[in-house]
DNA sequence: AACCCGGGGCC
DNA sequence: GGCCCAGGGTT
């Protein structure tokens, strides 16, 4: 930490606040979490802009706060329909610990979002970084907010080699952000500096000469920006083979799965579905197997409609799809029996979006 | 410290 | 196809 102190020690520190600043005052987006400082909804944005783009969260948000546009709202919301109003977004675990949270301001706060480090920072989903955000952007608290974009933008203005994927490397630049963070205007300078990582200094093609703080960056004058910030790469995902069935019954009702409440999409439905295995045995009997013994319905199957591939950021799945009809149901199945008009209040990972768009195009089949 | 947890858009 | 994104929780 020594060596970044002096790094520190040689910038003018006030000038780099005040170039900052007045350009994200002047240059800033208009975006729907900036309309006030209400610190539920700074709070939401942040939630849902963890590894999710701005354009990708700005319809989510709206929606959002139409449906949930209070503390009280979102603590009181039934579960299905939260999860619903997520659906499509990813980290599902994200609106899980969300909603616990705000039901314990709710409860615990009389429904005002605390404003100190300590009460905040102990609600569930809220890190380092979100505590950070959500007290300087909504109570002007001088708290650093670390995320990747200013880990790049700092890397650069201060010339700092440590490889960013290393969880410990964040302390670094939250002892740095902390020294160069404004005391004045800390919400304008955090949301300056993530504004700047958004739309100037950019990953791979940095804006530096439009930059409105160039003449602070050493990476710059190193002639250095585009090898900064380094990261270490991950690994590759790995490939699943699986069978997912879409069954009717006559009356023409869908029979859905409700995921574990841990894991991997977690509390989402799903079409049923189980990983295939190479063997003797086809992927259609494997599947109409694992229906009968595992989900407790016995069906008639056809032939395979279509493949699906899925890409996670770990994984990768390949999905064989297959339509049935079902002639007769166990009492204790482990699926859920709904009508279509039922089917549309689930919230369903993409994956199973796609499988669904497939028998929507192929009507005649099912 | 390493791994898990989604999805989309850009190059 | 790889990389990145306004990260946090679990082990």
């Amino acid at each position: 930490m020594k060596d970044i102190q002096e790094k520190l020690d040689r910038k003018d520190i006030a000038g780099f606040q005040h170039d900052l600043i007045d350009w994200y005052e002047k240059e800033q987006r208009t975006l729907p979490w900036r309309e006030n400082q209400d610190p539920y909804r700074v709070w939401v944005s942040e939630v849902m802009l963890q590894q999710t783009r701005v354009d990708t969260v700005i319809p989510y948000f709206n929606r959002f706060m139409e449906q949930f546009p209070t503390v009280k709202d979102l603590a009181l919301a039934d579960e299905e329909k939260v999860m619903k109003a997520w659906e499509g977004l990813g980290y599902y675990s994200r609106v899980r610990n969300l909603q616990a949270a705000v039901k314990e301001v709710y409860e615990s706060y009389e429904g005002v979002v605390p404003d100190t480090k300590e009460q905040f920072s102990k609600l569930k989903g809220v890190g380092p970084y979100t505590s950070g955000a959500v007290l300087s952007i909504a109570y002007n608290k001088p708290y650093p907010a670390v995320d990747g974009n200013v880990m790049r933008v700092i890397s650069r203005i201060l010339s700092i080699w440590d490889d960013i994927a290393k969880p410990k490397t964040r302390n670094i630049f939250e002892f740095a952000v902390d020294q160069l963070i404004s005391r004045e205007k800390p919400s304008e300078f955090n949301q300056g500096l993530m504004e700047l990582g958004a739309l100037i200094c950019t990953p791979t093609s940095p804006a530096c000469l439009i930059c409105p703080v160039n003449m602070h960056c050493s990476a710059l004058e190193e002639g250095v920006q585009h090898e900064l910030p380094v990261k270490s790469k991950k690994k590759k995902p790995t490939a699943k083979s699986m069978a997912a069935a879409v069954l009717f019954d006559d009356a023409g009702n869908l029979y859905i799965h409700k995921r574990p409440s841990t894991g991997l999409l977690a509390n989402l439905w799903e079409f049923p579905n189980l990983e295939t295995i190479k063997g003797r045995k086809t992927e259609k009997e494997q599947l109409m197997d694992f229906l009968k013994e595992e989900a407790g319905v016995q069906a008639e199957l056809g032939d395979l409609e279509g493949t699906i591939q899925h890409v996670f950021t770990h994984l990768i799945w390949n999905i064989s799809v297959f339509f049935g009809r079902v002639t007769s149901v166990s009492d204790d199945t482990m699926l859920k029996k709904v009508t279509t008009e039922e089917f549309e209040a689930y919230a369903l990972p993409v994956s199973h979006q796609k499988i669904w768009k497939m028998a929507l195009e192929e009507p005649s089949r099912i």
